[in-house]
DNA sequence: TAGGCCATCTGGTCCT
DNA sequence: AGGACCAGATGGCCTA
């Protein structure tokens, strides 16, 4: 089926014969003569490997290939551009549903786009971290979160991630086995948790007070912080490798706060981020909604107004 | 200038 | 036969 029209000049745009146009230039249609004249190059070149033969046979074996009709060669042609067409279209679908997948994976960005492959990684990422946090029932540690997300993506993803989160790059930064690896504190760290009674586990030291539990503080070791919590595995466990990449998301927004951009109208309707966390029919949310909820981490019933988030907002946008 | 990323063309394969 | 999907090739653009 034709998805695009075939006289759709934007999609129609054609370079035959290995030619490559870009969406921006003003590529040139084929006009039936150049179809035509490339017709008869092909045709002609054929009749030339004929004509090399020593013994003034055909080169190929079986019965001479016979050769198109004009109608047959156009109609080639024609269904080559089609094809052509329809694959133009097939990419665009793809790549709008990569651009979706960007705008739900945290750090989005008009202007600095994440690649496709950064946008693939991070969206596992994101899943994996998720995953592990509802698993794991209970706050996760944000930098573990972080350098979750942050793991595989390359270091301008890694930065960008960095630079929506307010922290230091370097807090997070890949070694050379694409791991993740904590070597300082991030000092605006605290703002991320905003609320005294914090009970999840947070990085030891780091939140103003836990139900659970009070942890020394060790401003080094956040790293060791992450591998007890996310002990299972690596989000690497489940894919070949990363090649030592890593990619940074753009904005806080889909995982410690919602992201503001054009698109935020659209959550609300959607239930999107906020939730991805519906409410429930008869219950509210589907999540606990407590009074104290925590903000990264914490579920929020549609329509409530993400106060906390926006406030984190303010300190992670660029 | 090299490398990364991307759009497009193209031919092959599979499926309906 | 024709469409969807895929991967390789190619060339343009951009950035370090």
């Amino acid at each position: 089926m034709l998805t695009v029209p075939f006289e759709d000049p934007d999609m129609m745009r054609e370079s035959q014969f290995g030619a490559t146009f870009t969406r921006q230039e003003d590529a040139r249609t084929l006009s039936s003569a150049e179809l035509k004249e490339a017709e008869d190059d092909n045709t002609d070149r054929e009749e030339e490997e004929r004509e090399d033969d020593e013994n003034g046979l055909p080169k190929k074996k079986g019965a001479r290939k016979k050769k198109f009709s004009e109608g047959r060669g156009e109609r080639v042609k024609m269904r080559r551009q089609e094809a052509n067409a329809r694959e133009r279209s097939r990419m665009h679908g793809l790549n709008d549903a990569l651009e979706s997948l960007r705008k739900v994976v945290p750090c989005y960005s008009k202007t600095q786009k994440l690649s496709k492959i950064e946008t693939l990684r991070l969206a596992k990422n994101y899943i994996w971290a998720l995953s592990e946090t509802l698993s794991a029932g209970k706050r996760p540690d944000l930098l573990a979160f972080v350098q979750t997300l942050c793991k595989g993506l390359s270091q301008p993803t890694t930065n960008l991630v960095a630079g929506c989160l307010q922290l230091n790059a370097r807090n997070f930064l890949t070694d050379h086995n694409g791991d993740v690896s904590f070597s300082g504190r991030p000092h605006q760290y605290d703002s991320l948790y905003p609320y005294p009674n914090a009970e999840m586990a947070t990085p030891t030291g780091l939140s103003s007070g836990t139900r659970d539990s009070v942890k020394p503080f060790r401003p080094y070791n956040y790293y060791a912080s992450y591998e007890s919590y996310y002990d299972s595995a690596s989000p690497e466990s489940s894919s070949p490798r990363f090649d030592g990449q890593m990619s940074p998301p753009n904005n806080y927004n889909g995982i410690f706060s919602l992201k503001k951009h054009e698109d935020q109208v659209e959550y609300s309707k959607n239930c999107h981020y906020g939730m991805r966390y519906c409410n429930v029919p008869g219950r509210g949310s589907m999540y606990r909604v407590s009074p104290d909820s925590h903000f990264p981490y914490d579920l929020h019933p549609r329509g409530q107004s993400f106060q906390s988030q926006d406030e984190l907002n303010t300190g992670f946008h660029n």
